[in-house]
DNA sequence: AGTCAACTTGCAACCGAGTTGCATGATAAA
DNA sequence: TTTATCATGCAACTCGGTTGCAAGTTGACT
């Protein structure tokens, strides 16, 4: 729909209207969303079936337009990747099961790994309360 | 089998064969075990059902003898727990898939939650190649 | 424009890790 | 020994995700 979204998928290739209308959902999401998410919010405007909008996520991550998330409850999450490659540090909520990206955290960790190991990367998920089910009783 | 198995058991509630079974192999490995890895493994003294191995699995961790961890290929990871309650720091090896319990690597992190956030607590894990698979080339 | 290869979509069937219901077996307390 | 509680085995099920294939769309090249 906007014309960015529509400009970005140009830039890795064809600008179908799934493809749009997807990432266009997870650039406005404040969290990473699920594919049962994804579908039932994508189901209000138009119908898109269920293994295609698997293929477009598989499409965004491996053009770098998005990132899937593990988590513990065996679904991934997707969320749009902004301009800058960040740290990989995820906030999971324990109340609500909401996943948060923190951009613009980047953990300082020092870490000595046993010998034999080959340091590749890092990934820091923190649990605990989002802002939401932070509200203090009433 | 082995008597400290046994005794660690009884210390939670009832010492059944199967319990006794996956826990020792459990203690016996190196990584961490996937239920097949373990149904595989069992296989080898007797037979032991794909159902009673969940729950024996869940048991042990509901009781704090074992915990589980979540990967990028949506299958659990079993642990025997040590003594010591370890600062869950994993390392997952890109090559082979197998992932190790960092025990006695505690990270310190410098991190700072933008606002409204609670931290809970925190899990790290690195990527990268594992002692056997860093084999320098003949 | 017209042709054709490469890509995208939809549908149905499938996969596999994990779960649930229920009947049967073992165990420990009363 | 009776009885309630817990553990086991089997079958059926759930659910997120994948695969095969036929039909539709796109775009490059005549
Ligand atoms: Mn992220
Ligand atoms: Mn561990
Ligand atoms: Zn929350
Ligand atoms: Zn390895």
């Amino acid at each position: 729909m906007s014309p960015t979204t529509e400009a970005l998928i140009l830039s890795r290739g064809r600008a179908t209207p799934a493809r749009v209308r997807v990432l266009d959902c997870l650039l406005r999401a404040t969290s990473a969303l699920t594919h049962g998410e994804l579908e039932e919010r994508l189901a209000r405007d138009g119908t898109l079936d269920r293994v295609t909008l698997y293929r477009v996520l598989d499409w965004l991550v491996e053009q770098g337009l998005a990132h899937k998330i593990s988590g513990e409850d065996r679904v991934w999450r997707f969320n749009a990747v902004g301009r800058e490659e960040h740290g990989h540090a995820h906030f999971r909520c324990t109340r609500c099961g909401q996943v948060f990206c923190l951009d613009d955290l980047r953990p300082s960790f020092a870490l000595a790994l046993p010998p034999g190991y080959v340091f590749g990367s890092a990934e820091l998920t923190i649990r605990g309360l989002c802002p939401a089910c932070n509200t203090p009783r009433v």
